[in-house]
DNA sequence: ATAGATTATGTTATATTATAACATTTTGAT
DNA sequence: ATCAAAATGTTATAATATAACATAATCTAT
């Protein structure tokens, strides 16, 4: 996966905006949700909710299943992270202070996700969707393929 | 689910198509093949795997979930259903003669699929991917909501 | 028409993903 | 300090999907 300058920037970055998000809505960032967005921010791939679960047992064996689903579905109730439907994995949002559709390109070849938030397709969809009178709540948008740098090197 | 006049068309004219793909790539269309495209072709809804499996064990108890999984990944290999990822579940394909890239609007209420192939859409999506040089393989675009139907009823 | 190759199906076992239900602990509000 | 609410712990199981190997059906070339 295309690595960035200084990742760790990416990480505190997203812990300082949820942690801004928890407290602007008054809800409980704790060790434990804030310790599973960290994983779930760990590189930009999306984060499979087993693996989580490993390497949380690597520390505490007790670990289980609903420890990780919980924390996850706390995560996308509040715009921290968003599912990947096509995959069963996890990535984190890079703008969680303002929430919107995101749609995303995902790269089979090295994993990368990228998240875009994109006004042409947001109105084509608003088009379509008026255009059959329907009113939608929730958007799953996710283009596979290969990467620009993927595509060069192979 | 908002009902079709005559749906038994609808499975008519999908087993009729079916039997046009198969014969012009030269491939087989089996009578497990057969039987599960109607099944998924029962209603406009999205019909999951297990249910399949549970119908096809009615007749016959042996039947394992790999007959099943088997038929259906045939079945979108070929472009005969698709998979909603956002359901885990299966729908079949209006028009399995000329493949295409397909939207769906998912109503929550009633379960309704509706398949479309949207020029609007499709160039959005084409503008982004184009923009970031990212070669798209597979798109997955779900859209859940209410329909018009459901909308006016509640 | 038949042997060998290919494709499809049967079967066993298990992997992967996710949740229900209830017990206990922690936190927040009064 | 007490009660209510929220979060976490724990047990069990549901739901979705695939690997691997055995057998059967079909196709292809002779």
């Amino acid at each position: 996966m295309h690595i960035c300058y200084k990742h760790d920037l990416c990480v505190e970055n997203a812990l300082k905006q949820a942690e801004m998000v928890c407290e602007n809505k008054g809800i409980r960032f704790t060790e434990i949700r804030k310790k599973i967005l960290a994983m779930v921010w760990q590189n930009h791939g999306a984060a499979k909710a087993y693996d989580i679960l490993d390497k949380l047992r690597e520390k505490d064996i007790s670990t289980k299943p609903p420890t990780v689903y919980r924390a996850l579905d706390f995560l996308m109730e509040h715009n921290l992270i968003h599912k990947l439907n096509s995959l069963n994995a996890y990535v984190g949002c890079s703008h969680p202070l303002e929430p919107c559709a995101c749609y995303f390109l995902i790269c089979y070849i090295c994993g990368h996700v990228h998240e875009c938030c994109n006004e042409t397709i947001t109105s084509a969809i608003l088009k379509t969707t008026h255009h059959y009178q329907f009113k939608a709540k929730h958007v799953t948008l996710e283009i596979e393929g290969k990467c620009q740098q993927c595509a060069q090197e192979n």
